[in-house]
DNA sequence: ACATTTCCCTGACTTAAGTCAGAGAATACG
DNA sequence: CGTATTCTCTGACTTAAGTCAGGGAAATGT
């Protein structure tokens, strides 16, 4: 742990702590201050219940709940009981609090903008920010469940089978190698996960049935960002998990010797090689694993 | 200006948010508000004058004077008149103070060091997290005029000469280049100047004279996470500003067909390419430029 | 020498943020 | 069915932060 590592860190922190106080002083010339303003924003994000907006915002009950009416009072929100229980409160935006919250995410668009057309090296500058982004919110990756045909999900494949084009000796064209149906890839025949950090999709697996006890592993990614954070262990532990759920008792999956990282994984995780099991052109790896 | 990227910086945004926040609250822990904390690590960080930790901290003047009145009741804190102008008073830690200073920046490297240690791939974040704060605080990159032997110094010159070494298609070897004399790159011979982002040293050029009306500059140096910020352009300018203030009429310099973006700076501002004037073996073109 | 300006200070405010105790309604539990 | 628990709200605080108008001492300009 070198005192210049530390003395580069403090340096980030302060160079980030003028970008959000600008961002915060933006906020305030709505009228408004911060807190009601964090709060509008939260409820404008989809956190409509009054007990995740405390837990999200951190905020004493008393605190949000005057909060709370002051909103109320200028006509941008209504709270109603929550249908299934009536102790809880859900808070939602009438249409002149969607408006303000339209606002303020101009207000944050526009910061964002303003960052990045002052900034050199457009690209190297969001890999960057991406790459702390992740790191720092790491914890917070999600693992979620999808449709393969999602937004996030092509995200995913489009950056994945880009990454094969350049990783492949040969190069890599979907429509060569067996794209599997969608359907393949959901219940109850199969899963598709993609971890979202903050939203953003980070990475993906997706589980192929065919509605019997084997299926297979496709599409395993990780975006660049987020390597060596061992999400591509998590992925594998979720799908395996989804299989059982399924019912599955043996999985398979191809690779290519060029993916060293992920045949690695494999061999650590309780994979065995066997034989070739399929007559797509890029795969040169073949993997089986009986799930307990 | 694409939607991605906006969402892109606003993740970022949200990351670092909370890691800001996560600071501020470790600060807390020493039982005196954030307001009188900032004053005292202002201080503590060399910014005695009333005045300039007005500015500096953006605090309205009688609210600074009661977080200073506070810092003196409790001992931390002594003011006392400026010795130049009795108008202004300059503040100052006591021994107490400058262990209060200590504990709170023991605290900061903590919270840098926990940050690394979470971190997946130490450099690479590290890395990134220099380009971003170089990319926010480009306007705060201050030029400097040092000993070449100042550790800023040498920093760059380690960094300059390892490059080099990865882009010549000979290597590098400073034993064999013509090193230039601290005393030739330094007053009243010629000057060594460095960039400054933050205190972080991100560039440097050396004026290197021999007391005649002409001079030579060396080692003409940007790091990587500050390029594309015109910075080589700014440290060229004040290198012939420095030259002129010294009487110099004529500068030359010599250069490597790998630096192309050097190349093209040199030809880009007013260089003309002369015969090789030295048999150092690394360059193969020669620059001079005469100044009005 | 005198008026003007600069600098920091004090006192009297306002606003935002946060804490805590308890009330009232609805639900969960035995 | 009655009691305990959960959830949100209101009222009565405290603390931090910030604003504004002046005042006194020192320096500056004429």
């Amino acid at each position: 742990m070198s005192i210049d590592a530390i003395r580069r860190i403090r340096r980030f922190n302060r160079a980030v702590t003028a970008e959000v106080g600008a961002l915060d002083t933006s906020f305030l010339g709505r009228g408004r201050p911060l807190g009601a303003a964090r709060v509008l924003n939260a409820i404008g994000h989809g956190r409509g219940e009054v007990g995740s907006l405390r837990d999200y915002l951190g905020l004493d009950s008393g605190l949000l709940s005057r909060l709370l009416r002051s909103l109320e009072e200028e006509g941008l929100v209504v709270t109603l009981p929550h249908p299934q229980d009536a102790r809880r409160r859900v808070a939602a935006l009438t249409e002149a609090g969607r408006q303000e919250f339209a606002a303020y995410e101009a207000l944050s668009n526009d910061r964002a903008a303003q960052l990045l057309a002052r900034a050199p090296k457009g690209d190297d500058l969001l890999r960057a920010m991406d790459l702390v982004a992740t790191a720092l919110g790491r914890e917070r990756i999600a693992i979620e469940e999808t449709d393969p045909r999602s937004e996030a999900a092509l995200h995913c494949l489009t950056a994945y089978y880009a990454e094969l084009g350049r990783r492949l000796a040969t190069g890599f064209d979907v429509a060569l190698s067996r794209d599997p149906e969608a359907a393949d890839m959901m219940r109850p025949r199969g899963a598709f996960l993609v971890a979202l950090s903050d939203g953003l999709p980070v990475g993906c697996v997706g589980l192929k049935g065919k509605g019997g006890d084997l299926a297979e592993i496709k599409r395993l990614w990780v975006c660049p960002s987020a390597r060596g954070l061992g999400l591509a262990r998590r992925l594998m532990e979720e799908a395996e998990a989804a299989a059982r759920d399924l019912g599955i008792t043996t999985l398979r999956l191809d690779s290519n010797n060029a993916l060293t990282e992920a045949l690695q994984l494999y061999r650590r995780t309780g994979w065995v090689e066997i034989d070739r099991f399929n007559d797509d052109p890029y795969p040169d790896h073949f993997f089986e694993k009986h799930l307990p």
